[in-house]
RNA sequence: UGGGGCGUAGCUGAGCUGGCAAAGCGCCGGACUGUUAAUCCGGAGACCGGUGGUUCGAGUCCACCCGCCCCAGCCA
């Protein structure tokens, strides 16, 4: 007999198999009985009809609960009545896991707190499921992006000493070394390894120790950051708009299923295709005073402010070049404007935000080592980092994608904490 | 960390100016041979987040504490 998965089961109608998987509703009219059976490729229906199965078989259903695991046997039909569209007609029915009756998760509204305690049980759900499928699609689809290109993937560490930027680190004791400091990028390992490969991405997690509770926050999140030798600003924002409609390309194309099962309008995303238009941060002031904006030249962009902006437009936007003071200290000076830096923020539209952060990095060793020290940065932590520029100096330039906020944005979802299977945010550790 | 809101049955959630704590889902018992979150009849289940106070009387008013949600900031 074969044991085939649900979604290989229309390879199988008219023949008898076993499908294993979990009960995720039951009914029951008397002398005929249905179970909905999920296993993770999908939904099947099992049909037991009282006077066709035996007697121990029929007492085995009324004993069934929610997420009891079953093996059901029996011949495989096309049901249209059947949810998956394929059924069978059960004869054996096992159970292999007994469920209590306690099971949390109805198909009803629970609370948002409710949910992420037993995260566990919800990620069984067919919305979380829809989800999960699509991150991973997401994933791949960003490794295939820059395999095609020619990119080495690089592993950068998370256990570091204090380098980064100037938000909160996760500090942890390493051996005699004093403290250790849970990366918020890999960005500066990146450029190191941008010099030995020409190309290269990282993806992996990062870690932010800020206290911020909003819907575009988690402590810990996954990165995916590209840095390529001899690309100026432009080269690295043409990168960023090919790269980003790739993914969306990528997920209306091989995630409508999920997409749909999330409700998603996928009209706003059929519209983004490169170029996406470029603000000059200057101009963006502008724009939001002549909007009623209370702003001044040099002050950063609150989420209003990027709103304002983002309304204005049917596809994500760059602001670029902002002012020296709101960026990190690896930027390049801007040769056109002094004040400014070399950078872009990608603005996703439909109010999901900032999802790239990204600029030409500064390549000349002394304009770099005053920046360090303007900062008041630990100078001996970057003397490596200071060395890139001391042995052979070279234009880069690279950015970082927040995967969780792009997946939030495709799928339309409202708040990031279920872009991530286990989601870390400051009050929730667990499960 | 600042501003706003909320906390009532396992879950969701009414409860007005203080006076016997609704309902739905789930669960239990019963009916039903094609159900789709099945339907119909019956049932159990609540020291109203905690501590103190005001009052003849507090889920309701007051103080403090705890927890959560939303917004802002930080950023991806």
């Amino acid at each position: 007999m074969s044991i085939p998965r649900i979604d290989e089961l229309t390879q199988h109608v008219g023949r008898a198999v076993r499908v294993y998987g979990w009960v995720t509703h039951l009914r029951s009219s008397g002398k005929i009985a249905f179970i909905v059976l999920r296993d993770g490729t999908g939904e099947m229906q099992g049909v037991l009809v009282k006077t066709q199965v035996s007697a121990e078989v029929w007492e085995r259903f009324a004993a069934l609960t929610i997420e009891t695991s079953v093996a059901l046997t029996g011949e495989v039909r096309i049901e249209p009545r059947s949810p998956g569209g394929i059924e069978i007609s059960v004869t054996e029915l096992e159970i292999i896991g007994a469920s209590p009756l306690d099971y949390p998760i109805q198909p009803k509204e629970h609370g948002i707190d409710f949910l992420l305690d037993h995260r566990h049980l919800w990620l069984r759900s067919p919305r979380q499921r829809a989800i999960a499928r699509v991150r991973s699609e997401i994933e791949q689809a960003i490794h295939d992006f820059f395999y095609a290109r020619g990119f080495v993937r690089v592993d950068t560490p998370i256990l570091t000493a204090a380098i980064g930027e100037r938000s909160g680190l996760f500090e942890t004791e390493y051996f005699d070394e004093g403290s250790a400091y849970l990366a918020q990028t890999g960005q500066l390992y990146g450029e190191a390894a941008a010099a030995a490969l020409g190309r290269i991405y990282t993806f992996g997690p990062t870690f932010r120790a800020e206290k911020s509770k909003t819907r575009r926050h988690l402590s810990e999140f996954w990165m995916i950051e590209p840095e390529v030798a001899w690309n100026d600003s432009d080269d690295n924002m043409r990168l960023q708009e090919e790269f980003v409609t790739n993914l969306v390309q990528r997920a209306l194309e091989r995630c409508a299923r999920e997409l749909s099962v999330l409700e998603r309008d996928t009209s706003p995303l059929t519209l983004v295709s490169p170029p996406f238009p470029r603000l000059d941060y200057g101009d963006a002031i502008q724009f939001l005073k002549q909007h009623g904006r209370s702003i001044a030249w040099g002050d950063d962009l609150g989420a209003e402010d990027e709103a304002v902006i983002v309304a204005e437009y049917d596809r994500p936007v760059f602001v670029v070049n902002y002012p020296r003071e709101a960026k990190a200290f690896y930027m390049k000076e801007n040769p056109a404007d002094p004040r400014t830096v070399l950078c872009d923020d990608l603005l996703a539209p439909e109010g999901y935000g900032e999802i790239i952060g990204g600029s030409q990095r500064e390549d000349d060793h002394d304009k770099l080592l005053t920046r360090i020290r303007a900062e008041g940065l630990p100078e001996t932590a970057y003397d490596w980092y200071l060395d890139l520029r001391k042995y052979g100096t070279f234009v880069h330039s690279g950015f970082g994608l927040g995967l969780e906020r792009t997946i939030s944005w495709i799928c339309g979802l409202g708040h990031l904490r279920e872009t991530i299977a286990f989601p870390r945010m400051m009050n929730r550790l667990r499960p």
